[in-house]
RNA sequence: GGGCGAUUAGCUCAAUUGGCAGAGCAUCCGGUUUACACCCGGAAGGUUGUAAGUUCGAGUCUUACAUCGCCCACCA
């Protein structure tokens, strides 16, 4: 088929005018739809990880998208029907204390303006700018399908949620009860196990004396005084001689007086501070435990904002840390104090708010887990999904075979509220539950004002999204999806949940493949952050340099679950690589002449650079499809590049200009054919890294199809991979390294023709049939054989490469001395070379054992290395001696 | 206390089943060669954290150690 190409290509890339135009082109055409493809491809689905709606677009999101829609691109290019399924999600804390913290601006609150006027301006909130970070999504060039966006709290997600919740609850997997809890008195809300950070902080050690019956005292330590106001005993080890006589006497807390038991435990560390323990079952897991072991009373000292309630006695209506003070203080009055120290210890915090959090006793529903976290180990275990890197697989398991009961509920009001119902029973307001989907009939009914922790509805992200509970279309198509990829800081909050809410409600793994990112960290390591003002923001870097050169800097900067430090100047770098490609399309594109059969010429009608480039091609084809097979996109993207930027350009597309300028017609449609194939084919692998800058060039080349994002991806052809030729060009190209380094050396303009005297000493390779290899690439302009090596010139530099000899004629720039000593520094090069090839092929056990391909290729390498000096060392004989 | 990762050129990072350690930036030298100065040609720069081991051969596999980072865990 005879093509031609869009002719007048700009001289550069104008990312700024073409990137939006080409987004809406393909969205125009509905090529980011599955629809897009055969009604009986198969289908490749990502579930977006949801970005919080309030959220701004940092380099996070910009690496997942940059990643996930290269996935997606290229399983397009492979003819499958692509789903990537975009979403935000309504993140319960986060957006909340968004909208209080502007509520706060206008001197408001949450409490002043009241439930129903809060989650209305929280829903404004959402409209503003949840469309925000969509839209700064799709600058990145994003090829989701927009018509299927979903949000955590529309409609039907809302629905998949109250079906997950009422399904378990009917299972018998959801209970309420109370527990003690992670509190988080500023937000006042629970908390689960996974958004508690705790750190290591210096904080103080009190000492002090418990009173015991009997007037002796106990010595006990604590980090948090105020809570010697909630203990209901004093434990010590059973074998501690030092205390055992006070096992089962009666203690007294300080300044209350409240009488409460010594009792005796295996727990107790006897080497710890003091080696007795105070214990404080209402507001300490460890003590919590003792408690129920103990049968000890539980007691509550909080309140829900932290300040100490009427069980702290005098010290009521104190906030935890004043209280802390105060009676620490009237304990010294009391000469109970023995003293104070540093200690460092780990300081639970909140993820979100970074107050610390409390424990506390409260009413909180649970989800049952271990038989969800049961199949999803299964799962894992089986190989029905992987997780790359497979590292984190033990993660995975260690976590889910600890896991502990997960508190779904939150004293948030924004989020889904718990489909549960109470009606007064017995005097008790909550004696009577119902859960279900709908409000139960009949009077008295009080709705749960607990939301759903954000990760339940997450959780069934891959599903819901879908259409689930109903039974539609997409979710027979679309279900399970394929590759999940996100950052391995969620693996727990997220990737399991969904893992075990996937297997739980649809019978299967919602995803076959984990994949996971790290985190991008900037120069040094250190975390990007607004105050440290060290932040890159990708939109700025989009403004500045187009979404390509980000997409591209971003893939190629990590490797898959290692946190990438991110280096302004790759970006530069990826952004000069953009111009080149763009140039090498200019300059094919120029080189067009009107129409050009596409596909290859005959094998035959191909010359040795022509045949080298193209085994190169193939070779870098095979390449990348097994780079992408195992995940490794930044090194495929680094194999392109330096296959463009070092083998194509430099020396394909210079030497080509001898046929495209000087050939006949024919030459100049064998090379252009090649041209267009191997530029053709660089885009196409491009493409899902770039695809901006890929599609526009694409238009300037002949091509059969509308458009490059639904083009075939390409395949490589082994027949066209050829070793030998490989081999020999290499050696040319040596050749013309050697001939541009002596030129240098001895100062010869760069722009001057030079002849050349070859001697080659093999038959089979002929030089003089590739001799616009060195004319193009060292200026050469015109090269003698001679059939002996004896017929030497004169005046001349003597360049040896395995077989061939080359002289440089330098009438009257030849310093004899010059050049023997530089023939003697390649002479000693050679040596070292030649030296550790014998050294290896002498090895017996080296050519018995190694592969017999490595061993060849050290033979052959030793062959080349052997004739080079034996040439040297004949011209120093005859030039030096 | 357990587990994981990292340690490679001055800096940021690569290196596919073990087979001559590579890029970018920075440095030095030379270039307005009709695609590209957002460029081209050349150079320099390394005992791959340390010490052993396995192997014909180790950046890559094993063990120990050191430094940094992360995750998990109930020592007040």
């Amino acid at each position: 088929m005879k093509v031609s190409a869009e002719t007048n290509m700009p001289r550069n890339f104008d990312f700024a005018e073409a990137e939006p135009r080409i987004y809406e082109w393909w969205l125009k055409n509905g090529w980011f739809k599955p629809e897009a493809a055969a009604a009986d491809a198969e289908p490749f689905v990502i579930s977006m990880p949801p970005p919080n709606v309030t959220g701004s677009l940092h380099i996070g999101h910009a690496l997942f998208t940059a990643l996930e829609d290269l996935m997606i691109r290229y399983e397009r290019m492979r003819g499958k029907a692509v789903l990537w399924l975009p979403g935000t999600d309504h993140a319960g804390i986060a957006t909340q204390l968004q909208v209080e913290n502007m509520l706060r601006e206008e001197g408001a609150s949450r409490e002043e303006v009241g439930y129903e006027e809060f989650l209305h301006r929280t829903w404004q909130w959402k409209e503003e700018y949840g469309g925000e970070i969509i839209s700064q999504l799709r600058r990145l060039g994003a090829s989701c399908d927009w018509d299927r966006e979903r949000f955590t709290l529309d409609d039907g997600l809302s629905r998949a949620v109250l079906q997950a919740f009422v399904t378990l609850w009917e299972q018998g997997l959801i209970y309420r009860g109370p527990r003690l809890v992670n509190w988080s008195p500023g937000l006042q809300t629970a908390v689960s196990d996974l958004e508690v950070e705790s750190s290591e902080e210096e904080v103080t050690l009190y000492y002090f004396r418990y009173p015991v019956e009997g007037g002796e005292y106990l010595p006990v330590a604590t980090t948090r005084p105020e809570t010697i106001l909630g203990d209901t005993a004093v434990a010590v080890h059973p074998a501690d001689e030092r205390y055992r006589h006070l096992i089962g006497r009666r203690a007294y807390v300080p300044i209350l007086e409240r009488e409460i038991p010594v009792i005796a435990d295996e727990h107790v560390d006897m080497e710890f501070g003091t080696g007795a323990l105070k214990v404080t079952p209402g507001h300490d897991f460890d003590d919590y435990e003792l408690g129920q072991k103990h049968g000890l009373t539980l007691l509550n000292i909080l309140n829900k904002d932290a300040s100490m309630n009427a069980n702290a006695g005098k010290y009521a209506g104190l906030d935890r840390y004043d209280c802390r003070e105060q009676l620490w203080a009237d304990m010294d009055a009391a000469d109970l104090v023995i003293k104070t120290e540093a200690y460092t210890t780990r300081i639970p915090r909140s993820q979100r708010g970074g107050e610390v959090v409390e424990p506390m006793m409260s009413t909180q529903w649970y989800v049952r887990i271990q038989p969800l976290a049961d199949k999803a180990i299964a799962a894992v275990r089986e190989g029905r999904i992987k997780i790359v890197p497979e590292r984190f697989e033990k993660i995975y398991f260690h976590w889910l075979e600890n896991i502990q009961d997960w508190c779904v509920s939150r004293q948030l009001w924004w989020g889904h509220r718990i489909p549960a119902w109470y009606r007064e029973k017995d005097g008790d307001p909550e004696g009577e539950i119902y859960v279900g989907i709908e409000a139960p009939t009949g009077d008295g009914w009080m709705m749960e004002r607990d939301v759903l922790d954000t990760w339940f509805s997450s959780g069934l992200w891959p599903f819901s999204t879908l259409g689930w509970p109903q039974e539609t279309t997409d979710l027979e198509r679309f279900y399970p999806t394929q590759v999940m990829e996100t950052g391995h800081d969620i693996l727990f909050f997220w990737v399991a949940r969904m893992i075990m809410m996937g297997l739980w409600f649809m019978d299967e793994a919602p995803f076959h493949t984990v994949y996971l990112h790290g985190l991008v960290r900037a120069e040094g390591g250190k975390k990007f952050s607004k105050t440290l003002g060290n932040a890159i923001d990708p939109l700025t870097v989009v403004d500045k340099l187009g979404a390509d050169p980000l997409r591209f800097t971003l893939i190629t900067s990590g490797t898959p679950g290692n946190d990438c430090h991110l280096d302004e100047t790759r970006l530069d770098h990826s952004f000069r690589f953009i111009n080149k490609v763009w140039q090498m399309t200019t300059f094919i594109n120029m080189n067009l002449d009107g129409e050009v059969e596409l596909g290859l010429p005959p094998r035959n009608d191909l010359d040795l650079s022509s045949r080298w480039i193209l085994s190169r091609l193939h070779r870098l084809i095979a390449n990348v499809q097994y780079l992408f097979n195992i995940y490794q996109y930044g090194e495929a993207g680094n194999q392109i590049l330096a296959f463009m930027w070092d083998e194509f350009a430099p020396y394909y597309l210079e030497i080509s200009k001898q046929a495209l300028y000087q050939g006949s017609d024919a030459q100049k449609n064998i090379v252009r054919r090649v041209l267009v194939h191997v530029q053709d084919s660089c885009l196409r692998l491009l493409h899902p890294f770039m695809p901006f800058i890929t599609e526009e060039a694409w238009t300037y080349l002949p091509r059969a199809g509308e458009a490059l994002i639904m083009a075939d991806w390409p395949q490589a052809d082994s027949g066209l991979i050829d070793d030998e030729v490989e081999a020999r060009m290499y050696t040319y190209l040596e050749l013309v390294r050697e001939v541009r380094n002596t030129r240098g050396e001895y100062k010869v303009d760069p722009g001057r023709r030079i002849r050349a005297i070859a001697y080659d000493k093999s038959k089979t390779r002929n030089l003089a049939d590739n001799v616009e290899i060195l004319r193009r690439l060292c200026n050469v302009d015109e090269l003698i054989l001679i059939p002996l090596n004896n017929a030497e010139p004169a005046n001349a530099a003597g360049i040896v490469v395995g077989e061939i000899t080359l002289y440089l004629p330098l009438e009257g720039m030849l310093d004899i001395a010059e050049e023997c000593k530089r023939l003697a520094a390649e002479e000693a090069k050679l040596k070292q070379q030649l030296e550790r090839s014998a050294k290896m092929l002498a090895n017996d056990n080296f050519v018995q054992r190694a592969r017999p391909d490595v061993v060849q290729r050290e033979r052959d390498r030793m062959n080349e290395l052997e004739a080079a000096t034996a040439q040297i060392q004949e011209r120093i004989t005859s030039l030096c001696q």
